[in-house]
DNA sequence: GATGCAGCTGCGACCAGCTCGCAGTAGCGG
DNA sequence: CCGCTACTGCGAGCTGGTCGCAGCTGCATC
């Protein structure tokens, strides 16, 4: 999807839902959608704050949970420190290796097996996002060798 | 495993290791051992203290992070709270409903598959710890169709 | 069984990552 | 261009966990 007509969908999803347009809200989605990877809310904040610097961290986090809301984006724990988001079409799993802190994507096909199985023998819909897998990428894993 | 030679067996790790068998440890590895479910760090500490009332959490905190060094525990987040403890060897894993946080264990064996396709496709040895999948159970996927 | 010295402990202060209540500001439907 | 109400900046507060310190104690040694 083209940059800019993300932006006016997302503004017109908001309107349609009693939401106001705000010069803050412009700027955060603005953020979120020139961030190639995956940011945290601080490197939002901290993005948004060279345009508009009085914007306050609450803003942020208070806009990104209504953004969640409306399902335009989801957070994701990658590991121990702070969530990050992304647009909740971006439907890509993430590999985190504990040791370098690498995260691989995976796309969402990777995962179709485990998604019917966990369907049908344990009653369970598994859901795409929200979602990091932990472990070692291989040169990790080879230099570490059975760590505990 | 009895629970009587896992007691030992720990205490004998701790020391081979340079470590010191301590009253407040004693009680910690045995609150561990007799939860059957999945104790956080607050219930630990909420158990010994009903026989050592002086146990502070910070050491409750720190013989957790000793005994994951060791290996002989890991820790998981199944969701947005508290982090949740068990056996190292206790290899299942967790299906968590977000909607009414219904637990559910699922065998290893259950994520075999996808374990060899990361290994194989992606370079990346998986952990079968630290690993909870959230979804949702089926009670709560079919009261609330298609959330977001 | 006394001694010494790590390693452990209780304690409180501290930290990160969020969340909330408040009073003032400003979209936007009319 | 009015007014309702959503949003905002601000600072305090909360949860889950960490740290530095000074004193205590397990346990190896004698």
């Amino acid at each position: 999807m083209a940059a800019a007509d993300r932006f006016e969908e997302v503004l017109a999803l908001l309107r349609a839902h009693g939401g106001r347009v705000t010069a803050p809200r412009r700027a955060i989605l603005r953020a979120l959608i020139d961030h190639a990877d995956h940011p945290t809310a601080e490197q939002l904040t901290a993005d948004v704050q060279v345009g508009h610097p009085e914007t306050h961290e609450s803003t942020v986090y208070r806009f990104l949970d209504d953004l969640e809301r409306l399902g335009v984006i989801d957070h994701v724990h990658l590991g121990h420190g702070p969530a990050v988001y992304h647009f909740a079409d971006d439907t890509h799993h993430h590999l985190v290796c504990k040791a370098c802190g690498l995260v691989v994507e995976v796309p969402e096909r990777a995962l179709e097996g485990l998604r019917r199985r966990l369907r049908s023998d344990f009653d369970f819909e598994m859901e795409p996002r929200h979602f990091a897998v932990p472990g070692r990428c291989r040169a990790c894993a080879e230099s570490t060798k059975v760590p505990s």
